[in-house]
DNA sequence: CAGTATTTTTTCGAGGCTCGAAAAAATAGA
DNA sequence: TCTATTTTTTCGAGCCTCGAAAAAATACTG
């Protein structure tokens, strides 16, 4: 239902937009921001200095930059890192980490456990997030007042409100709302995002000149994940995270998923399908549970030596991956696309049969002119994702409240 | 780039709410339209009270439901038909159509056309299309002031700001900028709009409730198209006009599509697609060029009487788009769908394969509860969808002006 | 049939926001 | 030290929305 614009909401965008141009630019001046946000010098003034008032932004003396122009040099507004903190668990495959960050974005204190994931009951698994996040918010070493949001990430699938785990290959466990929890918990708004989501912020954060309106990100790891950019915008299903490009149909029939189906992309292109293949193993083989990522790259080794099984597996693996970028694009269009994960660092293996296989396709026409950057560790872009997502989240409703969560819907017609 | 807010855009953003209520709602009184935009009476009051002096509503008096209750009655407010009218154009496989539309939405004039436009040259292609608007421009029999506005829809691939047609399969010419050459010529403001994304525009007008903010029209006919609406937005790709499910892969390397690459699933799912199963040609055979509509109801009707390869073939389609949507459903997760065109008709046909495909996938889980519509007719569809869209643009750039393309574009993260 | 209750719509003053112009501040060059 | 230049702040004007109250228009009631 499309709303109006209140008065008071002018205020408020406003203001939210002047934060994110600090965020974004580092120290921009006042100048700067009335330039970029197209707002006029007074209003500027006006809401920075409201902003420093309030202890979220602060002058940054150090005007490093000898100023070279002459005139009353510009003074760069900057983030104050005490104005906040947020927190970031990333849970991952036998694997837990959390990380608290100052408003200006440092990592001030984090800590990384080991479990089973895949065998723990469910009230362990919970109890094992709860119990982590609090040694954290109690750490006396900590001088932060308080967190003002926590920011969950795990591999698998989540609702579209970003609310809940439904099903991850992590656990056999399904729909535990760990927002919910969390926020019961701890009394601290949370979220709980999708991994490959999470990469896709922290890349367009990192690298905004490549990864800005229209991106892919592609995990290639046990499974294959995807996090997407569209038209600036995070893109996620009608109902869950979405995006599921490795549980694409790339042979109706075909390998043996981990999902249970059959002739998804990630039954071709998953560590657990290279290794299947590299070892000869039936399609129908059921997918092992984990191959460590020593295993992979020993594999990624033995395929650059020699032309056996194990470069046909990869070979498989680029075709698959190649023949499901083909579907996508019919659908998107090119885009840049990011791989990232284990496997990306075998991505000159998987590399010449993925292109063979675009060039089939929709995408085909444009296939020289994608291109391919690889990232081969995850796990820090996840929580660099995590930890961007609950600071703008502090920006834009905690320190600009009341700002409505969607500006009035346009029509289609 | 995020922009700020303007103290001026807020009058017109929410002027332009007021008459987006309005067409939306059909006669609705000062008080719903203050309840549904969340605006002021006052505010209401005010901007109406300007949006009749300026003759774009009118007070529809005949207050025809008498009043049940007590107090002073409501007085409805319409859009006046005569505050603009619009031209729709519609170019399909030797067809050509046009249309003028008043303000309400009402069709005041029309005129169709057969040409060749397989074997037309680019001029002459574009020669028709000039003369049969410029013909309706100056019908003396039409009482209107001006039109506004110019709507083109066309089969195949537009560029994704709505101004070119870059690839069509109704003719062998590509890249024709058929907005700026209507602009051009009769200096008012064209779009050059996919075919498909009309149909789903025209669906959401005709039954909000069912297409609202999720759904999928899919174009069954020569070609296979997807008009999809995704939170409430139509959804482009990056480049063009995008969302092309009949050339997502369904088998690598498969049949012979009219792309001329192979496995599209329209090269399984298309009327030459059926009609070549139906044969029992190879997959290797060229598609033929059309098969007209009478010629696919024969063969619906031979499918339904007997087991042959008539039915295998509707199954053959089936399969193909039930695996194709499959994986559409992994990247956007199930919505509804609406099956549009002439082997809409023969959904029956279509529709075991297509459940039993879709089982097998990601969409599997909800198989049963995801719901076809048909609708055999997809000309008055596009052209509802042609309409609606230019009536859209002239509601919210003339008479909402100044008003700025996107709302500040929110942070990713 | 006049008076009252009820609902819709308009009017009016208050408050808040952005803007442009002008002033103030801060620096480099002369 | 003075002047030119650039950034930032100040201040009044002009809009816009809002809430409260008034006005308008109808149904009920005795």
């Amino acid at each position: 239902m499309s709303v109006g614009i209140r008065h008071d909401d002018l205020r408020r965008r406003n203001r939210a937009m002047v934060i994110s141009a600090v965020r974004r630019a580092g120290q921009p001046s006042r100048t700067e921001i009335a330039a970029t946000t197209g707002l006029s010098h007074s209003t500027i003034s006006a809401i920075s200095s409201d902003l420093i008032q309030e202890g979220i932004l602060s002058e940054s003396k150090a005007s490093e930059a000898v100023s070279l122009k002459r005139g009353r040099p510009q003074v760069g507004l900057a983030l104050n890192p005490e104005a906040a903190a947020v927190l970031t668990v990333v849970l991952s495959l036998n694997f837990l980490s959390v990380a608290v960050i100052d408003y200006a974005g440092q990592v001030i204190a984090e800590e990384q456990r080991r479990l089973d994931t895949l065998t723990m009951p469910r009230d362990e698994l919970i109890g094992e997030c709860t119990a982590i996040v609090r040694r954290r918010l109690e750490d006396p070493d900590l001088d932060v007042q308080s967190i003002a949001r926590i920011a969950l990430a795990i591999q698998g699938i989540t609702d579209s409100h970003a609310r809940a785990m439904l099903w991850s290959p992590i656990t056999p466990q399904t729909n535990i709302a760990f927002a919910d929890i969390l926020e019961g918990e701890f009394g601290i708004p949370a979220t709980m995002e999708n991994d490959c989501n999470m990469m896709a912020v922290a890349l367009r954060w990192r690298d905004p000149d490549r990864y800005r309106d229209d991106f892919i990100a592609i995990l290639l790891s046990h499974g294959i994940g995807m996090g997407l950019v569209l038209k600036g915008e995070l893109f996620t299903g009608t109902h869950s995270s979405g995006g599921e490009f490795g549980h694409m149909i790339h042979r109706p029939g075909g390998a043996l998923c981990r999902c249970g189906r059959r002739g998804c992309v990630e039954a071709y292109a998953g560590n657990y399908a290279i290794w299947r293949n590299a070892r000869q193993l039936s399609e129908n083989a059921e997918p092992v549970a984990d191959v460590s990522d020593a295993d992979m790259r020993a594999l990624a080794a033995r395929a650059r030596e020699a032309d056996g099984p194990e470069r046909e597996a990869y070979r498989r693996a680029g075709e698959a991956l190649g023949f499901g970028l083909g579907s996508l694009f019919a659908l998107i269009d090119p885009a840049p696309v990011a791989m990232v994960g284990v496997s990306a660092g075998a991505f000159d293996l998987i590399e010449p049969a993925l292109r063979e296989a675009i060039a089939q396709t929709a995408g085909g026409q444009h296939s020289g002119s994608i291109s391919f950057d690889t990232e081969p560790n995850e796990l820090p872009l996840i929580r660099e994702g995590c930890a961007m997502r609950a600071l703008s989240f502090v920006d834009q409703e905690i320190f600009a409240p009341g700002i409505q969560a969607k500006p009035g819907k346009k029509d289609v017609a």
